[in-house]
DNA sequence: GTCTATATCTGGATAGAC
DNA sequence: GTCTATCCAGATATAGAC
């Protein structure tokens, strides 16, 4: 029986979440309403409100995952696996997540344009450090001469920038080069540009 | 007496733009309020609206212009002129606009990002034309030996993505690499990525 | 042309019945 | 746990004095 309702509390909370997600990652905090959430959820109003605090309390809950979740991709990186294929095999992954995940990377980005209010300490503290570890990996590689000189903090920014890309501005995409699926053809380009960069 | 009038107007007209191109690309229009772009700009609320009939006749007033800012470089590029140097010099250009307008950069990406429900039409009229004709003379160049062969349409996303990387991940980019200017670093990445891609 | 005051509406959050 | 009704703050826009 508490099993049961607690079953159900699961569903609700993550049936909210999902909504917000949706809504959030379209408009940005201020410019969602619950109303929105509501129905996009299928439960009232006071309802979402049972579940949770407030309408930041479900934001934060989305953003709490959301650094976490894209910087996973970079601890797959194995510092004694061949360089090249190491940074594609994490350009790839990341590729992949923006076509899997396109609203939490919309979610992300309108809270970075926006000033990244609720998270600038975890991009000056977590981010920063995760990158820092990664240059210097890379750098390690570069002078061993396993893979070209190159600035290594904008590398990781290029790969950053193009990955989201296609899911950020997914709308511009579609108008230029018409409705379907783009990645196998971005996916192609962006490794034959990560060759080229890297082999020395 | 009748053209000092004017020049006020014009004064304050331009002003308020200024004002709610600050505002509204940091929080996009329904996050944006009147009384922000009021308190911006110095003026009363209701004086914007004597200049403005509404909130959204200023946005629409800054998104009318933007589209043909950003192109603007593209007819810059000279189909007789040296490909390589034509499409570096389009990148280093478009590099220079993110750095010397960030603010339209992010108000563009705000409408991008929340499905462009104000400037579909561009985007898929001009803009992909634009693109369509860009796309053509970089295929002729490459047929012709010239370039490289290479997705020319990803091509002129990665431009795109990663030049208006550094406007709208600014907050991003200053707290990974701390204060100050990182363009002349990007510029430099930017330019040997190109070279590395396009030279055959 | 610019202000104060205000009408009107929307949105977040709560009260209280069921 | 979920609903209806409602409170209250904030936001767009207008009225009307100066």
């Amino acid at each position: 029986m508490r099993k049961y309702e607690t079953r159900i509390q699961k569903k609700n909370h993550s049936v909210i979440l999902d909504a917000g997600l949706k809504i959030f990652s379209q408009f940005g905090f201020r410019g969602s309403t619950l109303d929105q959430i509501a129905t996009e959820s299928g439960l009232s109003k006071p309802n979402i409100l049972y579940y949770f605090t407030s309408k930041e309390a479900i934001y934060e809950a989305l953003l709490s995952q959301l650094l976490a979740h894209w910087l996973k991709p970079v601890h797959d990186i194995n510092p004694n696996g061949d360089p090249i294929e190491e940074i594609l095999g994490y350009a790839k992954h990341k590729m992949r997540m923006s076509r899997l995940y396109p609203r939490e990377s919309r979610l992300y980005a309108n809270e970075i344009i926006q000033g990244a209010p609720r998270i600038k300490n975890a991009l000056t503290g977590e981010l920063r450090e995760v990158v820092s570890t990664l240059v210097k990996l890379m750098n390690k590689w570069s002078s061993a001469g396993l893979i070209r000189s190159v600035d290594a903090h904008h590398l990781i920014f290029s790969i950053w920038a193009m990955t989201q890309h296609y899911a950020d501005f997914d709308v511009q995409v579609q108008a230029v080069l018409g409705e379907g699926d783009h990645f196998p053809d971005a996916e192609r380009y962006f490794e034959d540009m990560l060759r080229r960069m890297l082999t020395v």
